[in-house]
DNA sequence: TATGGTATGTGATATTGTAACGTTGTTGGC
DNA sequence: GCCAACAACGTTACAATATCACATACCATA
């Protein structure tokens, strides 16, 4: 994953973009989606639904998984976090609004992600996709592998 | 999923090609993993576990959830057949040996998938992830949506 | 204040996948 | 042929992931 200068910061920016979407979408970004959405970036990785239930927990010990999975599915619904199905897990949107399709690239050493939202990607599936007459409303790309840290950190 | 003339045609030349790449390459295509490809061409189309576990205590009772991911696996490594992760299910490899890397079109109505293994599409990601430095080893892409046939029929 | 809709609490359960260990069967060297 | 080594499979238990159904709380607004 790119790494931030400082993480706190970076936490608190997702957190007060996330906010202000909300506000400007009259979406209501209670306590407890906001609390989901802060336990995801604090991790700055793929975040399991059960670890973040144990995380929740130790704030709100009455927490279920339909607590946490309701709360997912509202970040995943507005576009804060995506769902990274290679690995049932979660991670936060550095880029809410600006477009539907995010791809990953997933490092199997360091398991860091990082987005690379490529319109040239976006464009040879597009042209794919209309090749096999397909109305596309989804698409899924992750890339696992190792980035270059980890690469060059093995030598 | 493109229409197959005649199914059983299509079951038995899947299960053959098996057979032949698996004598090719001196690996063991037991009853069991032969019948869990059988299964999973039958059905033509994703397959979950579970139901192949259904359909396989029929004729073995005995069959546990393990009997059925073992046989995955050895049919996953081997590029017999592939997980498709958003789905969680197991679709066949219509070409086994050519390459890794296939993509797929998942129609949300039928259920039927594609494979669509456009060289573009390998060049595209090929590009984005050395501009990443980026050592790629696995590419999920999962396109869901709606297919042509299913559009057609709605209107 | 009544009302309806959204969000959450809560318990149960469904679905998906693995670990661990023992048994069977096959293979190749002697 | 015999045996050692290994792969495949049987079996039990359990872990991990996710959903359902119904009750309750909260909030906007008529």
């Amino acid at each position: 994953m790119t790494q931030c200068e400082d993480h706190e910061e970076c936490i608190s920016t997702a957190i007060e973009r996330a906010d202000r979407i909300c506000f400007q979408k009259q979406l209501k970004f209670t306590d407890l989606r906001k609390e989901i959405l802060r336990l995801i970036w604090e991790g700055h990785g793929p975040q399991k639904a059960y670890d973040l239930l144990n995380k929740l927990q130790q704030t709100n010990p009455s927490a279920k998984p339909a607590t946490v999975y309701r709360a997912l599915d509202f970040l995943i619904g507005n576009g804060f976090i995506h769902k990274v199905a290679s690995l049932n897990a979660f991670v936060g949107c550095s880029h809410p609004l600006k477009h539907q399709e995010c791809y990953f690239l997933i490092c199997d050493d360091c398991k860091n992600i990082s987005e690379c939202c490529d319109p040239n990607i976006t464009g040879a599936i597009q042209t794919t996709t209309a090749q096999n007459q397909f109305f596309a409303k989804n698409t899924t790309l992750e890339i696992s592998g190792h980035c270059n840290e980890c690469l060059n950190r093995s030598e």
